[in-house]
DNA sequence: GGAGTTATTGGACAGATGCGCAATAGTGAA
DNA sequence: TTCACTATTGCGCATCTGTCCAATAACTCC
């Protein structure tokens, strides 16, 4: 392999590793897979990173931080609360192809076993429900969100979310993708007091329950 | 080791499969850890299963298995629709000694490469969910809650409790049990029309929202 | 007691794993 | 052009994995 600059090899290893993540899963992840996906040996792998497991943390760290990075852009780009919010859901629904709650689920289920994946999962995690509460707070000081807390209130949208999407991807159809977008967009309009079906696209006042489900 | 028939040793070999599981979690879980934990052969435990995924699939089946029926017990024993429920919350709070639910998280993550784990998974999964709603089935038919899709209702409770729950078993203290148990509960109240407090325990008409927090 | 059945043993086997290390090859400076 | 530096190689090592199998020991029935 032909030879490059510290820095550009070990972001080609980071991305590599991430890419045999998503295939395979953390815990699947092997030295030589990765060496394998980049065309070089194993041993170039250690040269460069200490262990496995500090691999698979920065892999990690990587792929939840982008994806962070990118809803919080998205949410950026709203003109209001309500928007910012709505927002926020596009991107979270659509980060979800799958292997990216895949990754999380590894994460989840590893961080009891492994300290630093645990601390990056936790701050990463702390750092999606910090968007939230963001958006729920300048909707409460604007006016148009009715919240009592707004801490509280990212955590349980946070985790439904988490809930229903982990349905989706660990068995296939329990609950479908559309009803884990639907639901937890109908339970943010409860939490903070909107109009409801005003964050599933249905027009104010043409709302009936038959439609719901 | 003492010969032991083949019914209680197939058990034997499935209760130290499950505590060694819980010990080293489901991926770690190997042959001869389980044969050093009942303190024979790795090879008697091929003379009576298969494969290992299957011994880690009926393992955590027959764990799972009991916690639901452990629970189902506890709602049956309920006088109406709201105290079934009450029990029900009070029975999944305590099942979650913290090593209960990481063999969930452990479940979920292994489904995507388990096939035998994915159907097990799923099928408990549904089950539980099937437990809440007819809960809710009955308590809209005797009056005493309102909704109008208890299927789509108790998946939603469920997600919210395996996503609140999540939290506090993978990153300690993101979300407290405590705050998990209320919010839940709350949600349920919430989502079924009942009295806002009546399943935390807190009196009727005595409720300000200043309290919730 | 003897014979047949089978629970149990202990190790062999092939393959995979993380990691280390001496040898090689590419690069930039003197 | 030569030399020092280091990115890269390819393999070796110790260990672990699931699975299999012949030998042994315990139990049951005649």
């Amino acid at each position: 392999m032909a030879r490059m600059t510290p820095e550009a090899r070990r972001e080609s290893i980071v991305a590599a590793t991430l890419a045999v993540m998503h295939r395979q899963g953390i815990a699947a992840t092997t030295v030589r897979d990765v060496a394998a996906a980049l065309g070089t040996s194993s041993g170039l792998i250690h040269h460069y990173v200490a262990s496995m497991d500090e691999l698979i943390t920065e892999a990690f760290e990587l792929a939840a931080t982008e994806d962070l990075e990118r809803a919080a852009a998205a949410v950026s780009g709203g003109t209001d609360p309500i928007d910012r919010l709505h927002r926020f859901f596009d991107s979270y629904t659509r980060a979800d192809d799958d292997s990216g709650m895949q990754l999380w689920l590894d994460a989840w289920a590893e961080a009891a076993r492994r300290p630093a994946l645990q601390r990056a999962s936790r701050r990463l995690n702390e750092a999606w429900q910090g968007l939230v509460c963001t958006i729920i707070t300048d909707g409460c000081s604007s006016g148009v969100m009715r919240c009592a807390d707004p801490q509280a209130a990212s955590w349980r949208l946070i985790s439904l979310l988490d809930g229903l999407t982990l349905q989706t991807v660990a068995h296939g159809d329990t609950v479908s993708v559309e009803q884990a977008a639907r639901w937890s967009r109908r339970a943010a309009e409860q939490e903070l007091g909107l109009e409801p079906g005003i964050l599933n696209g249905i027009e104010p006042g043409t709302l009936d329950s038959g439609r719901m489900h």
